[in-house]
DNA sequence: CGGACCGGTCAACAACCGTAGAATGAACAG
DNA sequence: CTGTTCATTCTACGGTTGTTGACCGGTCCG
């Protein structure tokens, strides 16, 4: 329910009926709200080995592949609620950084991070897309077809390149 | 407010407060809460020229960089809302919904709306990071670096390539 | 048999919400 | 002076929310 609803208008009374339950069981066992968005929300924290910009960008895709291909219901409850609630916006920070370190580490180029929050960016806004905003276009595509029209917009990034005005430089 | 707490979270009685008006005065011009949202989330609807891919992937880059060098307000309202708001998500469609067809139309190839819908995740991800979670690494990244390094990612992606393993064609 | 636990329900509280409508008061037209 | 309009406030209604605590019935241990 928070993943399809979000954290405001889950209401406990809502999840107990789900449950064929009485509000005040859920609190007894979860005691707050809060509490109960924490234990549904727990995301399996995910993270990517360390390696070159281009194993990193594997990884990357790899793990946004396998979040395209099922509904990875725990990221969806804390991505729908970040934007309103601020818990889950820590969680989401909390989630991200390490692999946004990780994958800035792994880029050579000084804007490492720039380029890494990017990366980041990219990802949540196509599982937004996806699974939260249900776009057609995005939707019902195949997770395969995505993953290879992102990867060369990923290499691009993690491959610092980009100096002023380089009109290209086809390598590998 | 809306921008800044979400539909949900932005109460009638504090919009009133905050202008320093009764709540009822609030309700007597906007008759409804969701009237009054409809207003403030009002975004101009920008729709970028036709034209060659190239000149799409420009157009959308400067599109969002002048939404990266000042915060627009009305969009953030609306994407801040989106995800728990049926109305602020149907806004959003149809404010993203021609842009979109726009693109499809520029980039030559047959899987042309995934390659937009693309397009348009990564655009809203990077206002969303940036303006709204306020990630580090975008919140206070200039605007221009942002689109040199999205710009070789936009190309990528507009420009019909990656039939399962072509190497490179670079034809233009 | 008696008591301690445990899963569970019920009713209620205090706060807050969107909204409606009556009341107030000033400005202004005739 | 009178009446009308309009901006504005006040009060209140009905509903929902998170949370609490009293209560109930079983099950098991001594």
């Amino acid at each position: 329910m928070f993943a399809r609803l979000g954290y405001d208008r889950t209401t406990i009374r809502a999840v107990a009926k789900a449950a064929g339950v009485d509000a005040g069981l859920v609190m007894h066992y979860f005691g707050t709200k809060d509490a109960l968005f924490s234990r549904a929300a727990e995301v399996p924290a995910g993270d990517l080995p360390h390696g070159s910009a281009e194993e990193t960008v594997e990884a990357l895709l790899d793990s946004l592949a396998s979040r395209l291909a099922s509904e990875p219901v725990a990221s969806l409850a804390v991505l729908r609620s970040m934007l309103t609630h601020g818990d889950a916006a820590d969680r989401y920070r909390a989630a991200a950084g390490p692999q946004l370190n990780q994958i800035t580490a792994s880029i050579p180029a000084d804007d490492a991070d720039l380029r890494a929050s990017l990366l980041s960016a990219i990802v949540h806004g196509v599982i937004i897309e996806r699974w939260l905003l249900q776009f057609s276009g995005l939707a019902d595509a195949s997770p395969d077809r995505i993953i290879e029209l992102l990867r060369p917009a990923f290499r691009a990034l993690a491959t610092a390149q980009t100096p002023p005005s380089t009109t290209d430089d086809p390598n590998r």
